[in-house]
DNA sequence: AAAAATCTATCAAACGTTTGTTTGGTTTTT
DNA sequence: AAAAACCAAACAAACGTTTGATAGATTTTT
């Protein structure tokens, strides 16, 4: 392929901006530092992209992208509720557990997208959401689940999950597979005994 | 008291500025929106406050410490640990969905600050979980907590109180002291029937 | 195959704005 | 009249972005 170059760049940029966004923030991070961290003019920048927020975009997009996918591959399988939950609920938490830099540009950085771009990204968010809760209901339907109500749990999982990025070291004791098992214990069965 | 206007002026600039903070993120408010919402010259803010920094740092502080008194409060009170964390839980969930502006701040806006400033807070943050986690080995010593390390499932909790920012809706139709209840069913005994 | 035209990637320098902050003075309160 | 509160104007620095150019590769025309 001749666009393999270029392509390969952008991936390149891609994981330099990721991580400057990621530990910085958007706004503490100048197209200097950008160039700076590629080794590059901050004016070639702008043969890859037409503006820092789009770049921002790009990498929130494709984060979601990934994930939203992947659930949607679980989602779509036969199998029983409570197994969907579980598979679910265990990649989610290895997904960022185990990429906290695109988690935080995820939950941190949303806001400093302009109107239009927050609207794609909200819509996909929605799917996110009915997701897990057409998964909750089923299992309602089941009789299996307190009358807790679907978006409640739903945003008590999401918060579970993306908090570790405030806290989770993934060299720490935990290792994010363990993570996901006691996250998915806590939610069904509560840390009681 | 002679400092009692000064200080109602400083109160009257900490609403705005925590409005102006938490909706539209610290970097993206002005010296000069802030002065426009308060209607007074942007000069005359350094009347009050050393910098733009120091203003948030005030805003997050204060909050710290407001949520903290309460909750050292009532660790200190002679009630069971399952009391406790019954709670604990209660007032924090209740506090923050109350008051969503300033746990924007707090959860979204320490990164903006300096070194120095944030090592406080940081020393403060680790009161909190210090906090939970001795109710947690309580309850633990007791025998009635699962094997599952302390972090976590303190972590856990801080993750479904403090994303409350990102979805719940206090003139929804889940009132905050519900909402309260929800999470300790969650926390303590699970999702499932 | 040689020559001409076009495209790609890069750069240094500068642009116009906006930023947080300071200066020096005026009005208001005590 | 002293002190406190306020303001208009200006400041230097930093920002994202644009400009205009260059060298090398690729494609098209002859």
């Amino acid at each position: 392929m001749i666009m393999t170059k270029k392509a390969d760049k952008i991936k390149e940029i891609h994981g330099v901006v990721t991580r400057l966004f990621a530990r910085n923030g958007y706004h503490n991070t100048s197209m200097r530092e950008i160039a700076r961290g590629l080794g590059m003019n901050q004016s070639s920048l702008y043969h890859y992209f037409d503006s820092k927020e789009d770049i921002l975009y790009a990498l929130i997009n494709d984060a979601m992208d990934d994930a939203l996918n992947s659930l949607e591959d679980i989602c779509e399988t036969d199998i029983s509720p409570h197994g969907k939950l579980n598979r679910v609920l265990s990649f989610y938490t290895n997904f960022y557990a185990g990429d906290q830099d695109r988690l935080r540009l995820l939950v941190n950085e949303q806001g400093n997208l302009g109107k239009d771009y927050r609207r794609v990204l909200i819509k996909k968010e929605r799917r996110y959401v009915h997701l897990i809760q057409s998964i909750l209901k089923a299992l309602s339907d089941e009789g299996r689940m307190k009358p807790i109500p679907p978006v409640v749990a739903t945003f008590a999982f999401f918060g579970m999950v993306h908090y570790t990025i405030k806290w989770y070291d993934r060299d720490g004791p935990v290792k994010s597979g363990e993570l996901a098992d006691y996250f998915l214990e806590i939610f069904t069965k509560g840390i009681f005994v």
